[in-house]
RNA sequence: GGGCGGUUAGCUCAGCUGGUCAGAGCGCUUGCCUUACAAGCAAGAGGUCCCCGGUUCGAGCCCGGGACCGCCCACCA
């Protein structure tokens, strides 16, 4: 239990709090759900699995701080909640990681062999693999940490292997010679999502191919000399006049004397280089497709290694392309032809993994064809069965799906999923299970990383087998995640989750902000610019990026949460740290709000004896503002509008409950033996507002709740603060709202005088509707109600009439006839503004009504405080 | 080359279906150690809502054009 000693505790402190909260949520087993009921009846989440590699960063906090808001809304409305934990195995960044250590250690993978790297990787996971999720601890998720899933845990394993079966077995997956995506640095093919395209100047070169004939020469162009080494033939335009005639002849493949046919092919665009485009089956995408269709020659001069090969020739086989491409420019120089060159700059395919530059390549790999599973994957989101967030995403969706093109899932990696194809011979055989009899050698070759990850709402869940977990909480409700894996992983899912799990795999997409540094560059470690969550909490050291030095505060998770979801929107956003601090402000505000509350409470008085029976106007206000706020954070929240969410509660916490309510009601909550029901109604908006903010800042109000007497158990079990329309107030709504603005008008009003801040000012109330809130308005505003006597000195004006200042020593004259003569101005411009708008026939006539009364309104108001300030 | 988004106070950002929408937090100024909180309270200054046209009684908000910034997709040598 928490130190009881809540009178000293003048400030909330996240770092004594935090771990003690989070042992008592844990041990509670609510984590942790029996799988029953429907998966309408529950709520799950299945996590975006982060790398076994992986530390966390901002974005699993963000997106961490947003999935445990829904999770904690949804487990407060009664739903039963999972939220699915697990790692990816990551292939290609794991099986990086644990080759530099291998370096490190003066040896490699190749060296250990596949059966010990393996080994070593599995143990370097046991030592490493867990960091992140203790992070997500820090955090406060209330993730399902006991069923933790790995996507290389046998079960899941066998899910991967039977999808890959079965998709052989319809015909989708197939083994084919194609051009592919090869990174040399990685040794392996990647998928066309792995690549990203960068701008590159390069130099363009005319050269010169003689014509068989002997009558002259084609004149091409191109940036990679180097792969000219595999042209076998040369294309133009069928209708390019300059060429036509030539259609059919031959010409020689300068260096290397090849015959190459000319050949007429539409895809040449006339107009570029010189309208001759030299075709290289073997080492470019699109004279790939071009050699298919006209049955042209293959081949291949680079290798897999990044260098040339023998079929480059003895000049330069085993120079690297750049060592090449410097050699054919030298040769093609010596033998004088080269045209001319010219700079040139155009995108340049480089692999995200290595970072290397993409060399297309023809090679032996995994297929699956895509566009029979696309179709039940886009009518689930054309017929809103899944919903994307934000919206216009959709139409991304949807494009590229429609676009979508044949997937490689083949790496050549050691780490992951071993593809469940053997040979022996002419022989192959696919299974889950290996292959009965000698001789069989499996397919070396492991799968896409998202290949496997593709399964993860299903699979995580016991797929295949018909698990109570499966029947409990599949569909899952929303997969939130950041955009640059919307393809990648999120169409994926639903695709193969329609296609094996029989149903979609969620019914809400929700796409994050990316949160880039404060300066506006991606968030990275190496360049300095990486934000660490756990800096936050704890107060580590700020990166180099920020331009204040020192240690962050320790700012606690709470703060942390508050603050990423006031940043996150629909679109990205710069790191923010004064919303973090805002985050802090708004717990140590809550927390010292409550002990104003419980330190007051009369003995005996339990949460269970205390309804919601205002006993006097501030608390019909409170009560009623308090419906409206419960309406707003849980309307934010089911829209996917974080941050409206979040600052809707700052706002009611800060303005309406402690700036305004707690003000009002101190007299009562402070006098003995106050029978008006205060301290009751205090404590009610109290509760309710900690169950309200619990799902944004879940350490603070748990650990206020265990203060609250007769609070029951977790405030994390606690139900969901649904509005009440009963306890809607306009009237006590009006009543303290014009209070509140009466006060504020006398304190600006003394501020612009200079009156005294100790000074109590005589005055007279002259306004109506100020019944039951004239003695807290007086004494909010450091006035004194005068009913007779005392020279007016000034007037100031208030909703429903105005308040006369009498005169005394608090009141300097000359600074209230500035004042009133500054005023004055206000409202005469004000007062013309709404006279030119209402002489205006065509806005009397054709606005709607209530906007015309209320610029009548307005106007009355105007005038009738001009007229007081004249006296 | 296509598509999408952004440009609002010194900074980071809100502004839903056009009419108290010109906002928040931080920063700044001024005054307060008022018995929950000085990580506090109160008051205030500060903005041709990127530019140019248009629609409308009325436009940050709708339409057209332009400028700059960013992201996604894309196999033109």
């Amino acid at each position: 239990m928490a130190p009881a000693d809540l009178e000293s505790r003048t400030r909330y402190d996240p770092a004594e709090t935090e771990e003690r909260v989070f042992a008592r949520w844990r041990d509670s087993g609510l984590f942790h759900p029996v799988p029953e009921g429907t998966p309408e009846e529950n709520y799950s989440i299945a996590i975006p699995p982060p790398n076994v590699t992986g530390v966390l960063h901002m974005g699993h906090a963000l997106n961490g701080a947003i999935q445990d808001a829904l999770i904690r809304l949804n487990r407060m409305r009664g739903k039963r909640t999972k939220w699915i934990l697990g790692t990816d195995h990551a292939g290609i960044a794991t099986q990086k990681q644990v080759e530099r250590l291998l370096e490190t250690e003066g040896t490699s993978r190749e060296a250990l062999g596949r059966k010990a790297f393996e080994e070593r990787v599995w143990r370097w996971r046991e030592q490493y693999g867990s960091s992140i999720i203790d992070q997500y601890m820090r955090l406060g998720a209330s993730v399902d940490y006991d069923e933790e899933r790995f996507t290389l845990d046998e079960r899941y394993v066998d899910a991967v292997l039977r999808v890959f079966v079965e998709l052989f077995e319809k015909g989708y997956i197939y083994r084919d010679n194609r051009m592919v995506n090869w990174d040399p640095g990685l040794r392996s093919a990647v998928s066309d999502l792995e690549v990203e395209e960068r701008e590159v100047t390069d130099t363009l070169y005319y050269v010169d191919y003689p014509l068989a004939s002997g009558n002259g020469s084609l004149t091409v162009a191109t940036v990679r000399p180097e792969t000219m080494l595999g042209d076998t033939a040369i294309a133009v335009h069928p209708d390019d006049d300059r060429y036509t005639r030539m259609i059919g002849e031959t010409a020689i493949l300068p260096l290397i004397g090849r015959r190459l046919k000319i050949i007429a092919d539409p895809y040449v665009k006339p107009e570029f280089g010189t309208g001759a485009l030299k075709i290289t089956p073997g080492h470019d995408p699109n004279d790939f497709d071009i050699g298919r269709e006209h049955g042209l020659d293959e081949i291949t001069v680079i290798g897999e290694d990044g260098r040339m090969t023998e079929h480059a020739g003895e000049r330069f086989a085993g120079l690297t392309t750049l060592e090449a491409r410097d050699a054919v420019v030298a040769a093609l120089r010596e033998e004088g032809r080269i045209a001319h060159t010219e700079p040139y700059v155009h995108n340049v395919p480089f692999s995200e993994r290595s970072g290397e530059r993409i060399e297309p390549l023809i090679s032996l790999q995994w297929f699956m064809r895509m566009d029979e599973l696309v179709t039940p994957a886009v009518e689930a989101v054309t017929d809103g069965r899944i919903a994307i967030h934000p919206e216009n995403w959709t139409r991304v969706y949807l494009h590229w799906m429609e676009n979508i093109r044949p997937w490689c899932i083949s790496r050549q990696l050691w780490w992951g999923h071993r593809i469940p194809v053997w040979y022996r011979g002419d022989e192959t055989y696919v299974g889950v299970e290996p292959p009965r009899g000698s001789g069989w050698e499996q397919d070396p070759d492991v799968l896409d990383t998202w290949f496997s990850s593709g399964l993860w709402p299903f699979a995580t869940l016991g797929w295949p087998d018909q698990t109570e977990e499966l029947k409990a909480f599949y569909p899952t409700d929303v997969l939130s995640t950041g955009r640059e894996i919307l393809f990648l992983w999120v169409a994926r899912m639903i695709m193969l989750g329609l296609e094996f799990a029989g149903d979609i795999p969620f019914t809400d997409v929700y796409l994050h902000s990316i949160i880039q540094a404060p300066d506006g560059r991606r968030m990275s470690k190496s360049l300095g610019t990486g934000v660490d969550p756990l800096a936050l909490i704890d107060g580590g050291p700020r990166p180099p990026v920020f331009t204040q030095g020192g240690d962050f505060p320790a700012y606690g998770a709470d703060a942390v949460r508050f603050g990423l979801l006031a940043m996150s929107s629909t679109q990205d956003v710069r790191f923010n740290e004064e919303k973090v601090a805002q985050g802090r402000q708004l717990a140590n505000k809550l927390w010292n709000a409550s002990r104003l509350v419980l330190l007051r409470l009369p003995a005996g008085l339990e949460l269970s004896d205390v309804a919601p029976r205002p006993g006097a106007v501030e608390d019909a206000w409170i009560l009623s503002r308090l419906q409206a706020a419960k309406a707003d954070v849980a309307l934010a929240l089911d829209e996917f509008e974080f941050h409206r969410a979040v600052l809707r509660l700052y706002a009611f916490i800060y303005d309406e409950l402690c700036d305004w309510y707690l003000e009002l009601v101190k007299p009562r909550l402070y006098a003995e033996g106050d029978d008006s029901g205060a301290a009751a109604v205090a404590l009610h908006v109290l509760a309710e507002t900690l169950a309200l903010a619990h799902p944004i800042i879940p350490f603070v109000t748990e650990e206020i709740w265990g203060h609250v007497p007769g609070s029951d158990g977790l405030l994390m079990a606690h139900a969901w603060p649904e509005p009440d329309p009963a306890l809607a107030d306009p009237a006590a709504e009006d009543e303290v709202g014009r209070a509140i603005t009466a006060v504020q008008e006398l304190r600006g009003w003394r501020d612009r005088v200079g009156a005294a801040a100790g000074a109590t000012v005589p005055g007279r109330l002259d306004a109506s509707g100020f019944e039951r809130t004239a003695a807290a308005v007086a004494r909010l505003a450091r006035f004194e109600w005068q009913s007779d006597g005392g020279r007016p000195v000034a007037t100031v004006g208030v909703p429903g009439g105005s308040i006369v200042v009498l005169e005394s020593e608090a009141v300097d004259a000359d600074a209230e006839a500035r004042r009133a003569r500054e005023r004055q101005d206000l409202l005469r411009k004000e007062i013309a503004r709404a006279q030119g708008r209402l002489a205006n026939q065509g806005f009397v006539a054709k606005a709607p009504d209530a906007v015309v009364r209320a610029e009548r309104d307005k106007l009355a108001r105007l005038e009738a405080e001009l007229d007081e300030l004249r006296i």
